[in-house]
DNA sequence: TCAATAGTGTCTCTAAGACATTATATC
DNA sequence: GATATAATGTCTTAGAGACACTATTGA
């Protein structure tokens, strides 16, 4: 099998973004509003085109960059900051129809952040609960008639609900819900992140006596804080900890 | 930002397949010789370009059949057959020397085959333990001359490395370690496929307690067998669960 | 004082780890 | 017989789930 350039079909590649994070006890992703067709109008993922010679989490980084103003931490991920990760691949042939386009899907774990959206106007950028989002087919709301018009444009509907499902996933054997809280944070922070993002609720005792038990999640860093109100919590940050062992197992059901 | 494609650089899209089985004790991977430049007469994983209108799980699919005569199952991966999944995308700018190349590598997960390749020649195929395929640069083994030859193509070997990882972490929450094994087979069979996959020894006793008692997981099929020696064991077939709670925990170290 | 959240102590129960022995086939 | 593998029983221990209480702030 020869390769020639012109022989196989050409395909455009773009990276898309599900940007995560938890906002007012709910789990909310990024959502940017179409200007052009198709799906004027309608809300979708970021994401843009890959570069001529940009590497595929290259290219991630910096729309995330210019959609959000986040920088992604430097070791390959978090540590004390934003979280990047591949999440899947898409390219049904006719996910586009326009032309063949194959989109790397990147998935982003952020803190809450001040602003709604730094770059781009107010209008086109917000964030939103995932559960709206991702209103499925058997719920019922209002007639029909509205309803295919919330749907998010392309299959960024099913972009989004794996990347919710990796990161509920992930949280539980890795450190990662500390990528979704500020640099310090307290114990019951933490503990909100994972009610968020599981929708559960969670013993707080329980937690605590698990986060803090597991070596190299959590370190103290010597403050207190009372912006939650009530008794001073004790602010943490961090550990190098990337694997929690045994992992926080979620509640079924 | 309008579409126009002629404005967007042109991208091959491949999809590459680490196939992965256990014979006799060992993880084996399919690796096929090269005939062209680059890298001709080197190792790599099986591979192609997605056909314009097609799907890039059924193009994996596809290569899948060609390089193995191997057919996936149908209900979206296993059940009682070839389990395929969706791995990474690998698309760093040099990783063809020849053009720009977007490769998305999938999984799959086969049964032992009496054959080692049905398709193509037994020359330019074969099933190689995956430590051999994966020597490290800090590995030794004979002078450095010898090593480079001897590694995958492009970045074959971290497709590889990927790949195996995920295999290892997947069958502890999942129940797909079954896909290595025949439609019916043995508790004992089973276990030496978590051995093979891990590289580690299982305690026998308990790991019979661990799935038999994990609803969902085995069902027996009535029949016994003696063909791996000794006392008469008896048949299971996989059971409809897919996910393992609380999972088989691989031993540490 | 009340309301809010933080932090700790302990009992129970599930399940994994570490053991030895018996069972049933082939050679 | 010897040898191979299968299958089961039980003790111990780590860790999650389910509980109540005390501690310390702000309003």
């Amino acid at each position: 099998m020869p390769y020639d350039p012109s022989a196989y079909p050409p395909f455009a590649v773009t990276v898309d973004l599900v940007v995560l994070t938890v906002r007012k006890h709910a789990l909310c992703a990024l959502a940017v509003r179409r200007g052009e067709s198709p799906f004027q109008g309608r809300w979708a993922l970021p994401g843009g085109f890959v570069a001529a010679s940009e590497d595929l989490g290259s290219a991630a980084a910096r729309e995330l960059e210019e959609e959000t103003g986040l920088r992604v931490g430097e070791s390959a991920g978090s540590a004390a900051g934003v979280h990047l990760e591949q999440l899947a691949t898409y390219g049904a042939p006719d996910r586009d129809p326009r032309m063949r386009v194959v989109s790397v899907a990147h998935l982003v774990l952020a803190p809450d952040l001040p602003a709604p959206v730094s770059g781009g106007d107010a209008q086109s950028a917000r964030w939103a609960p995932v559960h709206t989002l991702l209103l499925e087919a058997g719920d019922e709301l209002e007639p029909e008639s509205d309803r295919d018009s919330d749907q998010l444009a392309f299959d960024h509907g099913q972009i989004l609900a794996d990347g919710v499902e990796r990161a509920r996933s992930k949280i539980e054997y890795s450190a990662l819900a500390t990528a979704f809280c500020t640099p310090e944070f307290t114990v019951g922070e933490l503990r909100r992140v994972y009610e968020a993002v599981w929708g559960v609720a969670l013993d707080p005792r329980n937690f605590h006596r698990k986060v803090t038990g597991t070596p190299g999640f959590l370190v103290p860093s010597g403050g207190t804080t009372t912006r939650q109100g009530g008794r001073p919590a004790q602010l943490f940050r961090a550990g190098g900890a990337t694997v929690l062992n045994p992992p926080m197992l979620r509640p079924e059901i």
